[in-house]
DNA sequence: AGACTTTTAAATGTCAGACAAATAAAAATT
DNA sequence: AATTTTTATTTGTCTGACATTTAAAAGTCT
């Protein structure tokens, strides 16, 4: 683990990187105990608060945890699939709403890949999923309920349909893309009327899901997701003349 | 912008959780300049290297950018799309790694994922795209290659077809799926026979994509995910009982 | 006046040394 | 033997300083 002591600065950005590099080889393992900070500014020829900026850099990456006191240090973490949901959504999210991606085209990538999910749900869905997708459903039928909370309930509802799929690493892939659509839907205004096609749409994906009708499923996945673009446009269009 | 000063140690993180939000909820926009670090830390009531440590935080996720000299400091960064990629490619690496996924699991995802965008690329893959393909096929096809570069040309054939679907969210969230994968198929040794049967494979699904033939593609990919899990398996039987 | 050079000020990058706080092991005491 | 106290180690934080980069301001020359 060598950095380029002639190279530009941020010394601190370049220890991370090897640093980095030692744990996606795999020259470090899991849970093995970094050298002290004392010993890396050392090893490093630098001082102690550039050493400790390169470990937060990885620290902010889930990379490294610390632990104070005697037997303490930096450890190299496991990274969980919980973590990686989290850093995958604030990315995804942040990157929809910082290069202006249009609502078709974000829209497009998350139904394209939750009917990715929805043959291996078919197969899979626990009874328990299904369950949590009928108290999603009920929940979005309540009368007083905010525009919020019913995106929210209905990010709930495609967790549990792309956690169908009992494969964790595709449920990890799409957090991003059905967390990061949830800003996107709130844009839009939504009327009883189209709760209730939503809420129907939904319905039917359940039900097909319980009689494991793969086909059913995808169709009407297509269906929901045609409506959804439906709904973005006439809020489109509405904003270009208003009353 | 505020923190609980009484809470438990970690200041930098604190710190740093602060600003992420507002750059999430859009209270800082990109590009913006952040106040300068002697500014912070007054904000925040504490020293210097702790805003530092803080704001390395947000640079390791890409949030901001930071600039010497007079005009200089920390900016909202705009987060690019291959900033995202990266960023993605080594957390899905890592979590494949460290969680000792079976190589089931991460190629049914890869390959439900890839499915998705079948249709779409069939309907948009651009002419270059194919020579990408066919470029790669043909490298794939070179007597002298190391199992690794194989792998390797076998990711761009795949990344082809995935950006042949013309839509960046997608590209974005399969970058992880594809090349995280191929630490894994590293382990796989390719004989003679089976790079010829992938070969074939990769051709079939160019073709198909040429003729825009979508049903084709996805029954090769089908075909082309069957074959690899089962190489996969003769190598985990194989040291099972080795010679 | 205009073009060029020099100075200056502001900002980040880095360093050194110190103290605080947490924590577990070792030592002392009951 | 069990409990308490001490001690050593390590991260967390602070203060103050200097180096480096950079753009704007000031100065100088034609």
């Amino acid at each position: 683990m060598k950095i380029d002591p002639q190279k530009p600065a941020d010394l601190s950005a370049q220890i991370a990187q090897a640093i980095r590099d030692a744990i996606v080889s795999g020259a470090l393992i899991v849970d093995e105990r970094l050298p002290s900070e004392a010993e890396l500014s050392d090893q490093f020829q630098v001082s102690r608060p550039t050493v400790r900026e390169a470990l937060k850099r990885l620290a902010a990456q889930s990379l490294i945890r610390t632990q104070r006191g005697a037997t303490g240090g930096a450890f190299v973490n496991r990274l969980s699939f919980e973590d990686a949901y989290a850093q995958q959504i604030t990315t995804s999210t942040l990157l929809l709403s910082m290069n202006a991606v249009r609502f078709d085209t974000a829209c497009e990538a998350r139904y394209a890949l939750e009917r990715a999910c929805a043959p291996l749900s078919a197969q899979r869905r626990t009874a328990d999923q299904l369950a949590t997708m009928r108290a999603e459903i009920f929940r979005q039928a309540q009368p007083g309920l905010t525009d919020e909370a019913f995106c929210a309930s209905d990010v709930a509802f495609h967790r549990a349909l792309v956690d169908g799929a009992g494969n964790p690493v595709l449920s990890y892939q799409l957090a991003g893309a059905v967390e990061a659509m949830q800003p996107l839907m709130n844009m839009i205004t939504f009327t009883a009327r189209s709760r209730e096609e939503i809420i129907a749409l939904h319905s039917q994906i359940t039900d097909a899901l319980e009689g494991r009708d793969a086909a059913k499923v995808d169709l009407t996945l297509v269906e929901l997701e045609n409506y959804t673009r439906k709904l973005a446009q006439d809020v489109a269009q509405q904003r270009r003349k208003p009353a």
